[in-house]
DNA sequence: GGAAACCCTCAAGTCGGTTTAGAGTCAAGA
DNA sequence: TCTTGACTCTAAACCGACTTGAGGGTTTCC
């Protein structure tokens, strides 16, 4: 199949398909005469595993590394059980993070329960004060992302 | 004082002071003989503010809006309140979607629950199996970031 | 006076794609 | 046969919020 056949198949953008292939994520396909990529159920397999993984927020690296542990059958799959809880660890410490940040906003919307003049808003002289040792965040939190 | 000491006062690497210059959410401060900064009291307290934001996990723009709101104190607070609930309403989402994830990781990991050969790998094998609808994420939630 | 610690600018790298530009290919309709 | 539109190709730039690196100048301390 060619690439938009592939692409809506898997629910992946074409440039998405191109850009793993460039990443190493997807072997190079055929190619027709005309230089149009050619695409096997290998490679649709493929790439559902590599969307699967990405759909749980899995760096390309993780899934990098579940590749190799895929493509060595006689290793056990301790590996793969490890990566997985550490992501899980990463996933957890975000929604920690971001439940604290929702409390934190929530707590400073209550400063601002009318619409008084700027001047007076207690939200903006909030901000204004100190800011709370957490911002230090991603020091501490390599790899996992902001809010937006 | 210079720049690293204001870095030190508010706990902001000196390279992101630098960043924040160029990105207009710092004046450019005045210069010494031999071209280093020098900042005053009101620079420490701008940037305090600006810090205090990215700590909510503000996006820079949403930040610029908010410096606009205080530099017009004739100006009602009602859309200071309305950003901070749209932002709180992007942190909520982005709650609910690692939710789901951690969910979903935790029921991956009781696949494992023995360490076998990695042929044998039951995490492996749900992991290449059909990829969940939740996949399109991105295509929702533009603006709060992912687990890494 | 010499080395460490600070400061400067400018450019490139990070991550996971998305967007843009410019060009070639293919199938169907007039 | 011509043309239109949908599809494909490559290469490079862009996104956010910084961080890192290269290659310098300055200040401070011993």
């Amino acid at each position: 199949m060619k690439i938009g056949e592939l692409a809506q198949a898997t629910n992946t953008p074409v440039e998405t398909i191109r850009f793993y292939e460039k990443e190493g994520l997807l072997p190079t396909p055929a190619r027709t005469d005309s230089n149009y990529r050619i695409y096997g159920q290998a490679h649709a397999e493929r790439l559902m595993f590599v969307r699967h993984c990405r759909s749980l927020d899995m760096a390309l690296d993780e899934i990098r590394a579940l590749l190799r542990f895929k493509a060595a059958p006689q290793e056990n799959c301790g590996g793969v059980n490890e990566l997985l809880e550490q992501h899980l660890g990463h996933v957890a410490q975000r929604i920690r993070e971001l439940r604290a940040l929702e409390k934190q906003l929530k707590g400073l919307l209550e400063q601002c329960s009318t619409t008084a003049a700027a001047s007076d808003c207690g939200i903006l002289k909030e901000l204004s004060s100190e800011v709370p040792v957490r911002a230090i965040r991603r020091a501490a939190t390599k790899h996992v992302h902001g809010t937006h």
